[in-house]
DNA sequence: CGTGAGTTTGATTCCATTCAATCGAGGTGG
DNA sequence: CCACCTCGATTGAATGGAATCAAACTCACG
């Protein structure tokens, strides 16, 4: 990670330092040492990507591609949060993912955007040209491997969404978002119980398939039960992780 | 497809007459000539994958592989309807996903299968053993490019199935579903209007987030509205399908 | 200090679940 | 061939949880 100045050195483009390489974390498909999460890049596959990309910012709420835009280019977030979501004919609106960093935004259809993409705070990314990355997968089967095993896991993960947010009652929802959202942020590796909602109750409640009264009800049951603090709108301190788990059904 | 005897001549497991070679559909990812879903396999993919394939068949109500199993084959099926499904710790069924012809089987994590696939009706599938079916993706970068786009056309349908199943009525979820499976149908080359539901009215609840009296009360409330008639609790008839798509608020 | 967007809380309504009972089809055995 | 049996589907009545409508509150910002 620390290293990573041979390659961007190359690079003019992406060679501000500390930025960390593109990256792409995954449970991989077949039976590995590490049962959970892992880099799928290699060091080479890395700087391949670097090659063809350019780092962008975005601030605040800024569209990063809208919805049925030609689709030039696939994102690596590098940090920050964005979301995606679809615009119903009646003018619903219809969140369907967060993005943390090392996801990867720019799923398409046809050559256009299925959703806008939009960031929730401000966000750094790789920017790659599709083409580029359509050669470069083809050249290296190895980094085709990677992004089947990163769509596998996306898919996964969807299937996960679905099936948990359909069946289960807000206070669940709620608990199981709360703890996603825990692991999602990178500082998992530290014992921090601190976990900051980036977005707003109203895209919380649509990707959960709630009402924002229902998340604000739902948050105090929690915080009734012992089980997380409030510490302002967008910060919460997680009380009870097992009793969490509990709540959201994990267990 | 009729001229595939060729490929299969060389392959005696796989020799059985009329029996349609590997088939992978999707919507692809960059821009085409056609928007519909296309055929992404080459007839030379067709037979390579063909022999690295047995033609396996199960009967109703098999469990094709089970939940955590060890993940040794991928499974591209021919005919019939397949479940998978995840069993939580309170004994609970959920429904995942059902599988139609041409669809693939065999999501695994870790080299463990993430869910129960079973046959809802006789079934017949290729069989591919991952690690050839590994190998040969390396070596082969289109077939590779061939499977991220049939991921990313899942994850996409994943993603919708969560939006409109999370925020929809009971109704319009169902009517959804019905369009759906009218339009899995290969039949949907034809004109027929006639959908059969292959699964239990509890699959169907379990996957759309409903109880079956719920099932129940929205294909009543669909029939006694005109757009569809009920002929035996497994098939359906579709009378107005413009009114359909309304009423599962495609439109 | 006022302003306004976002959040929280409260009261009512509506929809789906739950519980309970009936209906209908497929299968078995007499 | 028919009566019976069982499982699944359907219908009905009562309950419960979230949406909706409405209002109070909080915080950031000018």
């Amino acid at each position: 990670m620390d290293k990573d100045n041979d390659l961007t050195i190359r690079q003019p483009v992406a060679a501000k330092p500390k930025i960390p390489p593109p990256s792409i974390f995954a449970k991989p498909f077949a039976r590995s040492t590490d049962p959970g999460v892992v880099q799928l890049l290699t060091e080479d596959e890395q700087a391949a990507l670097i090659a063809i990309s350019r780092v962008v910012e975005f601030r605040r709420h800024t569209v990063i591609y809208p919805e049925g835009g030609r689709s030039r280019f696939v994102y690596n977030v590098i940090s920050g949060v964005a979301e995606t979501y679809c615009l119903l004919p009646d003018g619903e609106r219809r969140v369907s993912s967060f993005l943390f960093p090392s996801d990867l935004l720019g799923l398409s259809e046809n050559g256009e955007y299925v959703a806008t993409a939009q960031a929730l705070t401000p966000l750094t990314a790789y920017k790659m040209p599709f083409e580029d990355l359509a050669r470069l997968v083809r050249r290296d089967p190895d980094l085709d491997v990677v992004f089947l095993c990163k769509l596998c896991h996306e898919l996964r993960q969807a299937e996960r969404h679905t099936v948990t947010a359909i069946h289960n009652d807000a206070r669940a929802r709620v608990a199981g978002f709360i703890l996603w959202l825990w692991r999602s942020e990178v500082t998992a590796l530290t014992d921090d119980t601190t976990v900051t909602l980036p977005m707003l109750r109203h895209d919380i409640a649509d990707y959960l398939g709630l009402s924002t009264e229902a998340i604000s009800r739902a948050l105090h049951q929690l915080e009734t039960g012992g089980l997380i603090q409030r510490r302002g709108p967008r910060a919460l301190q997680l009380l009870n992780i097992q009793e969490l788990r509990r709540a959201a059904r994990e267990i």
